[in-house]
DNA sequence: TCGACATTTCGACAACTATCGAATTGATTA
DNA sequence: TAATCAATTCGATAGTTGTCGAAATGTCGA
């Protein structure tokens, strides 16, 4: 019940503060593509991997890491020296639903809008 | 048709690049409550009612306007001395989205996950 | 045409942030 | 215990970004 209740609170409930490291998280194009490679692999993501995969030293995969982690968007979980990341489940449905509200609040803007 | 399929096709497909200056544009909490204030208006909001409205110099407005309009989340209607902001539609539904996708590709994360 | 007003541009500044090489830390194995 | 390897921390650097005051631009009305 409290796990089940905790659940949906997390799903549905932004802070302004926790939407913004979110967002910042999301906002530089290397971490969301190592966001998206955490994502779509079939199971967590082993550090050596993500290295691998991409063009950046190893310090500033750390970088990442620790900024998606801290933002709350992954888990990293150690196994003696290796590192394997996954994405923590919710986050990105409560951000985007988020969003979604701001869309729904907006009224229709009028055919005349001018675009210039 | 064409305006159909074109409706369609912006609110499933966002480019990297896009995607970046979206999520940049939004990062900035300032700029995501100017967001809110513009969605939650019942008409375009007048660039004089949100200057009035958040604690901010002139200058920085418009900066933040300008990027909010840049990266295509809103647009500006000009009425002579006037401004006019509004919501541009389907952006952040594009956005949350594709969001949404990213949270559904990955996997479920073991419950044994460390998250030290 | 001038004055008032709305908004933007410009330049400066401080803070933030991505990136890297080098050094460090931590885990493992021989 | 020493060597190896995975990952992090540290310090430096360059680039980015939010903010402001002042100046500039554009619009409107007298």
């Amino acid at each position: 019940m409290t796990t089940a209740l905790k659940n949906t609170a997390k799903a549905t409930r932004l802070s302004n503060a926790r939407r913004t490291a979110l967002l910042k998280a999301l906002a530089d194009p290397r971490r969301f593509e190592l966001l998206e490679r955490i994502a779509r692999n079939n199971c967590p993501l082993g550090c050596a991997q993500a290295r691998s995969a991409m063009p950046i030293s190893p310090a500033t995969l750390s970088h990442h890491i620790k900024e998606l982690e801290t933002a709350g968007l992954i888990d990293v979980r150690r196994e003696g020296k290796f590192h394997f990341l996954s994405l923590r489940p919710g986050v990105l449905d409560a951000l985007a639903s988020k969003l979604k509200l701001l869309e729904t609040a907006s009224c229709p803007a009028p055919p005349a809008l001018a675009r210039k």
